[in-house]
DNA sequence: CACACTTGTTAAAGCGCTTTAAGGATACCC
DNA sequence: GGGTATCCTTAAAGCGCTTTAACAAGTGTG
């Protein structure tokens, strides 16, 4: 009997209508093979002419794999946005469907991840998770597990994220070719990511500049503590700078302007994140991009292996950062070009 | 037969440890009324033991019901990101789920529509739909619709909105108390918001200032329109200037500090959105915010409303923007505060 | 023409939960 | 002690789909 609620229509009515079984209709309708032309056609048409879409809950309910990855995610943050893009891109292309939930005010790790599993995904990939080593461990017990752009070592936990300290041997490299020799290096808050960040920073300058060419000076990831780094600036003569990360250089280049100093002209600037705030016309901020298609396409990468038995040992994705060079940095004054 | 696989417990399960049926088990769950305390407790307790978390698909599927709320959203707008934190919240209170689906460059509005059909949720909250009005209409004969944040006249569908020239009214009453006549309205891109807001702006100064005090410059909706609008703010004597939003306002103010005036010592400016940008500790935009919490809520009550029966004709939520003062709007230049 | 093979199709058994109608206790009253 | 109202509890029937095993029907062989 067909449905007579007025609710949308069930595999069966297309099935009647097609004047085949429900099983010839699954099997048409996800491109199995099985069913003949003559078929097959019957239930295209009949699927086509009532508008049929599965229903989510009943497939996944029924399927043995769900080919579902959940995702969780900081909402506010522009960069997980952009990788939220890439990873459905990439999981699109294998064959899997993303399920995202965001992390709110009302929705803790914990919560996102509860209601992740709750829908049946077959794999985690966290956004910079900020569970601890030993849940991710936990967590990885039962399913694949990712964790996206933090490095954490966690065992049975894959690690995707970018060389911290490449990034910002890129930006010194390219400041050093432009000829800079007095480049400061504006440090960020206490943490794995700074010292990765930092010792890029002093290596690169040691190995470009000299050992006495180093040049760090207490910083943070806002804009305030940009802006007060400036002051540190002035007891040395410093022809370049890279911040911490975008919202701090924001707060060097403000600072600079304040001071009458212009960039690129007197100094130049290098960020990190190259964050939608990095383009912004007024801004124009080189900075150092962690390259998010990239990420997502390995993370998405590393869960699939997992699950389909391709690989069952613990793996760190390490990428390549690129170095988006845009107005804030130029040559140094007093000197032209090569 | 407990399950004898690695996976998750199931509801019977907990129920043969509990020593209930699964009937019981799933009334304790959910904390429906019926059994008593022994077994209350007995099913809690194994629940616990188990750590049992009940699949979702399957309560899905079997409940009439499924209290979910679909949300689209751009998963790049940082004021989306904003209502979704909002929704989320407003929704738990009222013991509705939400399930959000991203726009991204693989899945536009269409489709990610159907996802949202897909996984049975009873209404759907589009945030700043691209849909046409008929294509909205057309949803909304299955499901309540709300249209959240954009002035659409679509039969059927709830619209929840800011209304645009109260807010730049707003602006205007802030700036005329601060002692302001000489006020110019960067205009936005063409469309109904600017539409509105020009009205609002135009309106509010011929009330407060005078009908010869209007002055509306072209600018647009990002950073590189509102600095190229500060060269037409020089022809007439301004004291204080009300932009678009926060984007066109950024410009103005890069282009304003580039000609040496400062903000808001020479010149008073207002942006709209009160976007995470005005609030940097650099720039420190006075804005008008859409009070997300507000639209959140309103949006969540106009599709319960209509799944609980309460309302079956169309409304439109018309909200109050609030304004926020921050350090970019002052007295004018010459004058002292009364 | 009986035999094994394909190939196409379907009946039926779930997936894990909710819900309804019916069944068992228990207690209370006349 | 029988009747009945009150509580708890549960068996069983789905929710809408997938999948497996079995079954027709058609194709060649010996």
């Amino acid at each position: 009997m067909p449905s007579t609620r007025s609710s949308r229509p069930r595999l069966a009515d297309v099935a009647a209508r097609a004047g085949v079984s429900t099983a010839t209709a699954s099997l048409v309708l996800r491109g199995r093979p099985g069913p003949g032309r003559r078929a097959r056609q019957a239930v295209l048409d009949a699927s086509h002419e009532l508008g049929y879409r599965a229903d989510r809950s009943a497939s996944l309910l029924a399927r043995r794999r769900t080919q579902l990855l959940g995702v969780s995610m900081d909402v506010r943050s522009p960069f997980h946005a952009e990788l939220i893009e890439e990873i459905h891109a990439a999981a699109d292309g294998l064959g899997y469907d993303v399920v995202v939930s965001p992390l709110t005010r009302t929705h803790d790790e914990r919560r996102v991840v509860e209601t992740l599993l709750d829908s049946r995904c077959e794999a985690l990939l966290l956004l910079a998770p900020g569970l601890s080593a030993a849940q991710l461990t936990d967590l990885a017990q039962d399913r694949p597990v990712v964790a996206v752009g933090r490095p954490v070592t966690a065992p049975g936990v894959d690690v995707v994220r970018v060389a911290d300290d490449r990034g910002v041997a890129l930006a010194v490299e390219h400041l050093v070719a432009l000829g800079h020799r007095d480049i400061a290096f504006v440090d960020g808050p206490s943490g794995t990511i700074s010292t990765l960040r930092r010792s890029g920073y002093r290596r690169a300058v040691r190995r470009l500049v000299g050992p006495d060419a180093v040049h760090v000076v207490p910083g943070g990831a806002t804009e305030d503590k940009g802006a007060a780094a400036v002051s540190l600036l002035r007891g040395r003569p410093v022809s370049a700078a890279i911040a911490f990360n975008d919202r701090c250089a924001l707060g060097v280049l403000d600072g600079l302007r304040r001071d009458g100093r212009s960039v690129p002209g007197d100094i130049s600037l290098v960020g990190y994140d190259d964050t939608p705030l990095a383009r912004l016309g007024t801004i124009d901020l080189t900075s150092v991009s962690q390259t998010p298609g990239e990420m997502g396409a390995a993370a998405v990468r590393a869960a699939v292996e997992r699950l389909e038995g391709a690989r069952s040992h613990d793996v760190e994705v390490l990428l390549e950062p690129v170095l988006v060079v845009r107005g804030s940095t130029g040559p140094p004054p007093n000197r032209t070009m090569p």
